[in-house]
DNA sequence: GTGAAAGCGCTAACAG
DNA sequence: CTGTTAGCGCTTTCAC
């Protein structure tokens, strides 16, 4: 194994101080003549020198690392918006540790820990641990962070919020509009806000409509395991689209909180030899890829993941360079992707 | 913004040396009172103490964090590696960074370039780039690399390898025992090992069988543009299968180098009203999560990849413990995995 | 058992 | 323009 050079050693060959090594070789504005700054970067070259950022971050305390923490890298969703985040960051000279909290609040707290102890200055979180007392902490002591997916109240963490309630207020309306009255809801359990907005806004337009909704036709999966698992939503629309079959007036349309679970529907729907959209519409949230990839294509609303990614990527790195929290609240908007697999009745 | 403190902060507070601090603190096993051990921890405890371990990192070349470069998060089955190899990566005390390579040379020797600059010793890589110059200096200077999903002939480079020779033999085999004998096969180009591989299995079988196989039936997309997306693949599947159709006797089955290429023929088939399998058949590759969650589920062969990147964290951290570089080569097998979108003709 | 001091690789006053 | 020096936060001889 090779020795590696440093600033020190081509220091030494060219003759010169260190600093002014370090001058020529950090790209900074410092002058330095030309005659020595050719000889530095030649030798440079010559050596295949490869600067140690480690040293130089000790002593600038500036780091060209962020830090994702989402619930799962499994989740098409979250893979999408990681690689939003990471082409942004990618443009700026950063890079991006992946953490997967697998909703577990004791994990995210040890990552957050870990990330700020490698002096990450930039986080990125779908947060899902309810204590935020270590979270404060690390704030106050110069960590940024933007929350996408869900709203945290602290000061100064930046906001990537989606409108769920209107994306909620979307799919209930499109639904209707296409003649629906009895419709089905399918949802993992309420404890993530974004699934109560979801059905907040649903309901409201049901009932602007003047649409009557039995309790029976929500159906809601129980408690969530510990480790998250994009087959445990499609199973539970498999085993909640059981139920609604059940009743003795199913619905016409089952409406689930997100595609995978959408996903699991239609396979049980056809599985009892019901066909999407002849005989039971179906409607998705999220749109993520596959979502136009099955057959029938599925009607869904799309929240913006890539985009997501992006802006809160770009949101990060301004906060990072102006250490300005920027206090704009972002709220994207959901919008109506109609495919297939959605029936008319009118 | 709070001042962090330091372990000079500490040992000043308590009145010993910032040696004797850093002792007790780094969990080292020198000999340190247990007064004065009781009161540091007290201390630190009460001050919030976050080590920095830039610094220490600094003075020990010790690196607690690993990269992966793969071609895209995007891809089902990187994220499903990625989330095996966050996985022992988070039990072992790491961090990983992702690189989205993009399929792109350039930008995967950038990464390796900056990862080695902030001092990463182990990366795995499912490597896209045909220069291995960059590559040899870096392990040359310490570098550790575990490739998965393809062979680099570089010596100390640690293998996972897959048999997608053998997958290639099982696709076919499985079909001609179905009782298939004009098999469509499509496929992206060329230009990775691993798709020749998989295509050189195949008709290995085909031969076996006494099979005739027409040219026509195999078709090839066109040059891979640069930006990886899984849209692509189904669009390529799409494309590929509408040729199929217009030969004089189209295929009773197609095989798809991958799962998200399968699920493109099976929409275009079913654009064009013939159903999977009662009309044709098809088989993917690769087993990703959502094969089983489309209808028919797919029959396919299925490519460890959670398990791949355990296993390929695993080896990493070992080599990069012991520094040996266990010259074990691993081939991960394949695996028939029987569902619903191939008929038996017998 | 404890402390003083050197130093990892780099940058940034400051002096010349 | 260039060099000297100090020091980022930590560990680790070496001396006591």
């Amino acid at each position: 194994m090779n020795k590696r050079v440093t600033i020190h050693d081509i220091a030494r060959m060219a003759e010169v101080s260190s600093a002014t090594v370090s001058r020529v070789l950090s790209s900074s504005t410092y002058p330095v003549s030309e005659k020595l700054r050719t000889k530095i970067q030649n030798l440079a070259e010559e050596l295949n020198y490869i600067p140690n950022m480690i040293g130089k971050q000790l002593k600038t305390d500036k780091n060209m690392t962020i830090g994702v923490i989402i619930p799962s890298i499994s989740n098409p969703f979250y893979a999408s918006v990681m690689l939003g985040v990471e082409e942004i960051a990618r443009k700026s000279g950063y890079h991006v540790l992946l953490c997967n909290s697998l909703q577990d609040g004791k994990l995210e707290e040890a990552y957050l820990q870990t990330l700020f102890e490698k002096q990450i200055k930039g986080v990125i979180i779908s947060s899902i641990s309810e204590n935020k007392k270590l979270m404060t902490h690390l704030i106050d002591l110069g960590l940024h962070v933007v929350v996408i997916d869900q709203k945290i109240d602290l000061p100064s963490v930046l906001q990537i919020e989606f409108d769920y309630r209107q994306g909620g207020h979307m799919a209930a309306s499109y639904l209707v509009e296409q003649g629906h009255r009895r419709i089905g809801y399918v949802t993992a359990p309420f404890d993530r806000p974004s699934r109560n907005h979801i059905y907040q806004g649903f309901m409201e337009a049901i009932h602007d409509f003047g649409i009557p909704f039995e309790d029976e036709y929500l159906q809601v999966s129980p408690e969530e395991k510990g480790l998250y698992d994009g087959i445990f939503e499609f199973e539970n629309g498999k085993a909640l689209t059981r139920k609604l079959l059940q009743l003795p007036e199913p619905p016409t349309a089952i409406f689930a909180c997100n595609d995978l679970t959408a996903f699991g529907v239609i396979n049980e729907l056809n599985a009892h030899g019901l066909k999407v959209p002849e005989h039971i519409s179906v409607m998705g949230f999220d749109n993520i890829e596959f979502s136009q990839m099955i057959t029938p294509a599925l009607t869904t609303i799309k929240q913006p993941d890539y985009e997501m990614g992006k802006l809160a990527c770009n949101r990060l790195l301004e906060k990072l360079k102006d250490g300005s929290s920027q206090e704009i609240e972002v709220m994207l908007q959901p919008k109506l992707i109609v495919r297939n697999s959605v029936r008319s009745l009118n």
